[in-house]
DNA sequence: CGTGAGGTTGAAGGTTCTCAAGCTTTGTGG
DNA sequence: CCACAAAGCTTGAGAACCTTCAACCTCACG
């Protein structure tokens, strides 16, 4: 079971919200989903049935190319959901799965609709959409533009203040529930490289990854390594504009 | 001077717009900028000043890293804009700049404002933001999972749809006003390795790109080598839901 | 205690990068 | 209209980074 609800966490550190908004929020995740790790939650192609919302675990956004090989283009920790305005689509162009057990919702679009009725909860959800675009600019110049070890360091930054936002994190530590292909598939290498990429990581002191949970041993080291700014994540500025 | 408003070409692909709906994107376009190439249009780090609307040329959106290495994140061609809910963070965590002349427009917060008061173009506009996040992720998959040469000519299939939707295509050809070094930042390649890789697209005979103009002279052959499909563009469900 | 998923290692090879030089085109001032 | 400068494009060579393949190891779990 989850102790407090993350969504809420989460949206508290983007803006003010009531009583009132705060028990809506919980009234729509009671009955979360258990789901398996591996398991599509949507699938390209097919039409969006509803926004997913993440309580518990690590899901992604994904796409396959022909040949097999999977790129995963977003995670979805506690907290997080998939676009508010999807259903203004017709297909899905990509899919959704779990990386570890979740525990998931599945909105529909008339309990979104209510949401974005009310001021206060519509501003700080738009503005969830305008950050999470912020993170995928981010990963975009992890792959374009940083080498196999910095991309890694990046995540692993990244990871670190996503997850405290929801409370995840104690000491610098949190569980990463992902095996060293998930993460080649998120920072577009081989599995092979990312095993001895994360070799080079551990023996400059800076993490360390035994199952299924990583320290950072050296933050201000990791970050710099990854050149981490982590303004882009914006989950700092509780009272800004 | 743009013969026909971009913004209403584009708009039109997505949803039907009324004729009062088509007078205010029109009006709000009177008083566009000239700008010449390589200028910035808004800064990282700064307060965003409003939303950039592109009515002709290329820009986009890029980030630095420190050692001067810059990604490209996106496109801006005629008839897109930066995020319509923009001025709900405090800074810009990247930057547009200018990559050809442009005639730009900054849309101030309360017209954008009036615009999503129009049920129809709200609808639209955000529908807009969703395809724009496609279409990143797609770039996401073609820095992660694709090579040099894949990548190129994926964006070349991508940015032929995005200009048709706009008129800007003529017998499979179009300007393209970028140098290799901006399709370098564009891809994650170093502007040597775009070199060759143009070279053998041309050998291969799918492209010929000259003089800031690229004909695509065998397109299902540039589609397959891309595994191009454009359905993440989401152009050509004019009467989807 | 066997099985399977995931992690680790080595070797060889391919893709892409960097550096550096020469070439071509474009734009500008005389 | 020409000459020149600057920007962009092309080419070669060598090196770095990352991939592939294949084998082996380890650990959790039934």
């Amino acid at each position: 079971m989850v102790l407090s609800n993350p969504l809420v966490r989460k949206l508290e550190h983007l803006g003010a919200l009531s009583g009132a908004d705060r028990a809506v929020l919980e009234g729509i995740c009671a009955e979360a989903r258990h789901v398996a790790p591996g398991v599509d939650l949507a699938r390209e192609g097919e039409a969006p049935e509803g926004v997913i919302l993440v309580l518990d675990g690590f899901a992604c956004r994904y796409k396959l190319r022909v040949n097999g090989a999977r790129q995963i283009m977003a995670y979805l920790v506690p907290g997080n959901f998939c676009d508010l305005d999807v259903a203004l689509l017709p297909s899905m162009d990509h899919s959704i799965a779990t990386l570890s057990a979740c525990q998931v919702m599945k909105l529909a679009p008339d309990v979104v609709e209510m949401l974005l009725e009310r001021p206060a909860l519509a501003r700080v959800l738009r503005k969830v959409s305008l950050l999470e675009a912020a993170n995928m600019r981010e990963w975009l110049i992890n792959l374009g533009r940083r080498s196999a070890i910095e991309r890694l360091a990046h995540l692993f930054c990244e990871l670190l203040v996503r997850l405290q936002a929801v409370g995840l994190v104690s000491d610098d530590r949190y569980d990463l529930p992902l095996t060293q292909a998930d993460l080649a598939d998120t920072t577009g290498l081989s599995s092979v490289h990312v095993n001895r990429s994360l070799q080079q990581l551990r023996g400059a002191g800076l993490i360390e990854l035994r199952s299924r949970n990583l320290a950072i041993l050296d933050l201000p080291g990791l970050e710099e390594m990854a050149e981490f700014r982590q303004s882009y994540l914006h989950l700092k500025d509780r009272a800004a504009a």
